[in-house]
RNA sequence: UGCCCGAUAGUAUAGUGGUAGUACGACAGAUUUUGGUUCUGUACGCCUAGGUUCGAGUCCUGGUCGGGCAACCA
């Protein structure tokens, strides 16, 4: 079943630790902080990790890297744990940075006794100037000699909330003439009195990330620790403050983000939209979150399919959204329940059929299933089909209906537009046509050769339904290239709503299914915000329209 | 001016010294009671200059270009 694919670097690094029987199995990690909802490029890495782990028959832990109160909250670890659970993975172990702080102020105080770290009293401004530039090194302050037993006084009392934010530091004791900057004296302890959601007023002192996730991933022996390129700089303190305590050597590994066209993908941003009001939600279904995803009506399968496609390497990418329109459509396709909706109707009435005729015919629910199942529709006298599925004056290579022209209803008759009818205004208001007598299905004209084939819904059966359309969020391809404020390129046309199309019946009646493909228009889901009266639809995606394409080339 | 990472079709991603593959996209055609699906085909690529070698996308050196690094954020 799984196809032979070749190795990403992270797998090609796995196999041969596993192979030098460097570890007997894999442990890896997927370590949010909880301070705003997961995104698709949190997918990635999701997929990546939690995959990772199944692929080697290791494990993978959840550990929420919950080190700054002031910013972290218990709302975010629920959407969190759900959206994880959604995309279909499992975690061996709930976990929390918090957990380990006991564990990690120990480690300080070794640090310390090791002459490896000293406690500043220093501004913030103050050791900014000290650290240096990238090109200029930075200069040893009168703390850093400061004797361990001192050192180990004031860090006890900072931890006893004798001092105010702000007013020391721990540092570490490496080198301020590095040319890392991060090797430059690190903080790696901070006061805060905050409250924390998960250790409440417990501590006053928290750990810095350089100081609370190599830790944390050595005291849950993890072996692999998958990060982003940014951190590629932490990584010499990362296996410093291994070294240095000596505990056990987890290895830190990172790979590019996930970058995708027309969207933004950092949280400041996110929360800046959802802030500002430029969308509803974090799961509003513009937004690239997954929460958002899932309203939309993405599926986890093709979610993960797309973090499969779009691969694991070191270079910086930015990946085409249509591979994820892809990757949803493919899946869809082979899910997605047929129904028929009319977006934006033109009644025609057929006149050869006599007044009030009505009868039912027979559509197949879904015709990619192994045993096709079919519905009952209300075909009758007059119905509604697409404004843009008619064309007085057609146009070149248009083989929809047209004065003269025959078009096949789907799953029912073959009609011929026999006349056009105008208002005063000269706005065609109704389209008459025949029909050719047993060109149903089975029936002796069925075989007729029509050149398209279109969707309608019955003008007497038809059922309101309210159709959100949703477009790209921003206007340019690239919008973290993209000069200046992010906002700036907005695409304000990003939500159209149709408050009133009209649905075949079924739709409200019949088998009621997560995702429809409406014929031709694309898929849908109904929404969260749907009622009793009114049924909302999503759209998820539209459906591949070579004619539109066929159209732009004009 | 320092350090670090990277560079293969339009976008991604393989190729681990021996014929540059794959996917999405594009284009053309076939099939189709969805201009959907499916199928077939076509076009398009190793940043650059040297070097090592019988042979270099791959190894070495220089350059160019892109990205990152100086929050009491993660």
């Amino acid at each position: 079943m799984a196809e032979e694919r070749s190795l990403n670097f992270l797998e090609e690094i796995i196999e041969e630790d596993l192979k030098a029987g460097k570890y007997t199995s894999i442990l890896t990690r997927f370590p949010p902080e909880p301070n705003g909802y997961l995104h698709i490029g949190h997918a990635k890495s999701i997929c990546l990790n939690f995959g990772l782990g199944i692929k080697y028959g290791g494990k993978t832990n959840l550990r929420f890297d919950d080190t700054n109160p002031v910013t972290e909250d218990t709302e975010y670890v629920d959407s969190i744990k759900q959206d994880i659970q959604w995309l279909g993975f499992n975690w061996a172990q709930e976990l929390y940075a918090s957990d380990y702080f006991e564990q990690l102020y120990t480690f300080a105080t070794q640090l310390i006794q090791k002459g490896l770290a000293y406690v500043d009293d220093s501004s913030a401004e103050q050791i900014a100037i000290e650290k240096g530039t990238p090109t200029q090194p930075g200069v040893e302050n009168v703390y850093r000699s400061r004797s361990v037993q001192e050192n180990l006084a004031l860090f006890a009392e900072m931890r006893a909330g004798k001092y105010a934010d702000g007013e020391k530091v721990l540092r570490a004791k490496i080198d301020m003439a590095s040319p890392n900057m991060h090797m430059r004296d690190p903080i790696i302890y901070r006061i805060k009195h905050a409250h924390h959601h998960r250790t409440g007023d417990a501590w006053c002192i928290y750990p810095m990330y350089d100081f609370a996730h190599g830790q944390s991933d050595s005291i849950e022996n993890i072996t692999h620790s998958i990060c982003t390129l940014e951190f590629i700089p932490h990584r010499p303190l990362y296996d410093w403050c291994i070294e240095k305590l000596e505990i056990f050597p987890s290895r830190q590994y990172e790979f590019a983000r996930l970058n995708l066209t027309y969207t933004v993908m950092s949280k400041r941003r996110l929360l800046q939209l959802v802030n500002e009001k430029h969308v509803t939600g974090w799961d509003d279904p513009r937004m690239p979150t997954i929460s958002g995803m899932r309203r939309r009506g993405y599926t986890p399968e093709s979610l993960r399919d797309f973090c499969d496609r779009v691969g694991i390497a070191k270079r910086e990418n930015l990946i085409d959204v249509g591979l994820l329109e892809f990757c949803v459509r493919e899946h869809l396709n082979k899910i997605a329940v047929r129904r028929m909706v009319v977006m934006d109707p033109i009644k025609v009435v057929i006149t050869t059929l006599a007044e009030g005729f009505t009868e039912l015919v027979q559509s197949e629910n879904n015709p990619e299933e192994a045993e096709v199942t079919y519905r009952d529709i209300h075909f009758s006298r007059e119905v509604y089909i697409e404004q843009e599925d008619f064309m007085e004056t057609p146009a070149k290579k248009f083989f929809r209906l047209a004065p003269g022209q025959m078009v096949r209803l789907k799953s029912a008759y073959i009609i011929k537009c026999e006349e056009v009818v105008k208002d005063a205004a000269g706005n065609i208001t109704e389209v008459r046509c025949s029909h050719v007598p047993e060109s149903k299905t089975g029936g002796a004209n069925a075989g007729m050769q029509v050149k398209a084939t279109i969707h309608w819904v019955s003008a007497a059966h038809a059922v309101p339904v309210e159709l959100r359309l949703y477009d790209r969020l921003f206007k340019v391809e690239n919008v973290g290239a993209a000069e200046g404020d992010f906002k700036d390129y907005i695409n304000h046309d990003s939500l159209h709503i149709i408050p009133n199309a009209y649905a075949e019946p079924a739709l409200k009646t019949g088998t009621t299914s997560d995702h429809y493909q409406f014929l031709r228009k694309g898929y849908f889901c109904v929404d969260k915000d749907s009622t009793d009266d009114t049924l909302i639809f999503n759209r998820t995606v539209t459906l591949r329209d070579t004619w539109a394409k066929e159209q732009k080339k004009g």
